[in-house]
DNA sequence: TAATAAACGCAACTCAGTTGCTTTAATGTG
DNA sequence: CACATTAAAGCAACTGAGTTGCGTTTATTA
């Protein structure tokens, strides 16, 4: 599959569907465009007021499980018990999901932010704990609201 | 204020929620013993289990926060959307709140547990981000799931 | 174009956590 | 100890994110 971030055209977010075996419908396509604009995350509710028709919640709420099991976007720590989350902006599947990045949550906007390039220190072992992956998140204030 | 780590006696542990601003009621002694014995975390859920009687789950709710802000307990991460808090270790108050500490969440059993001893990275600045905390979760199996 | 299965839409539900308000009990003072 | 004060407990009703069941629509495929 070709990488997606940034801005892409309707024909490659139709295209992107279909590989991942997810049919390109109106909400969808719709979705998957406002997931590549955004340079943060989303919650359920943020999508609802920026999708153009008004979707029922509980087909956000399916069209987000069948995106993240398809490896398209991924869940985003959040402070608020809110589920966010964002575009996979490395190559991921439904069978490798690559999340090999930290988090940054702004403290001001409470948006959650990928920093692809900051890279989360592993250790396999402490004591007799297992460990299997590591997540480093990060908080303070974004560039808007610094 | 003395460490609060390992099993405590009933004088401590009243002690303890008198130099927090706390009144000694049976049952955040109780509650404080609770926390002063488990090695991992504890939800409101889990608390409701293992208290004597069985208080009313505002009561466990407001006692959690209280315990928070005066820095007895502090929030650990939790896959589940639930409200997990572990014994602060260092001494912290209510005007600092220290938890420099990696935490490790438990993918069979869910618990959390604090890391004392894995420092977390600690970062400034990252382009025009401006980081004030880092937050280092591991997940994977605990001793008792290996 | 017809069959099929995925996606949508609606209603009802779940469940952690909250809010308002009254009652109980801990604390401090005389 | 007796009383006033105020934190904490208790009860009921509510909130809001997320879920479940099921019937309908729509994209896909043959
Ligand atoms: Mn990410
Ligand atoms: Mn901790
Ligand atoms: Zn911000
Ligand atoms: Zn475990």
């Amino acid at each position: 599959m070709k990488a997606v971030s940034g801005i892409l055209l309707m024909a490659d977010l139709a295209s992107i569907l279909q590989q991942h075996n997810l049919r390109k419908t109106k909400f969808r396509i719709e979705l998957l465009q406002l997931f590549s604009e955004t340079t943060s995350s989303l919650t359920a509710e943020e999508i609802k007021k920026r999708v153009g028709k008004t979707n029922d919640k509980v087909t956000i709420y399916r069209a987000l499980d069948a995106f993240e099991k398809s490896g398209l976007i991924h869940k985003v720590p959040d402070k608020s018990n809110l589920t966010r989350y964002a575009m996979c902006h490395t190559n991921c599947s439904a069978h490798a999901h690559i999340d090999n990045h930290a988090h940054f949550i702004c403290t001001e906007c409470n948006e959650t932010f990928c920093m692809d390039e900051i890279e989360v220190p592993k250790m396999k072992q402490h004591g007799d704990f297992q460990i299997k992956t590591s997540n480093l998140t990060l908080e303070g204030n974004c560039p808007k609201c610094i």
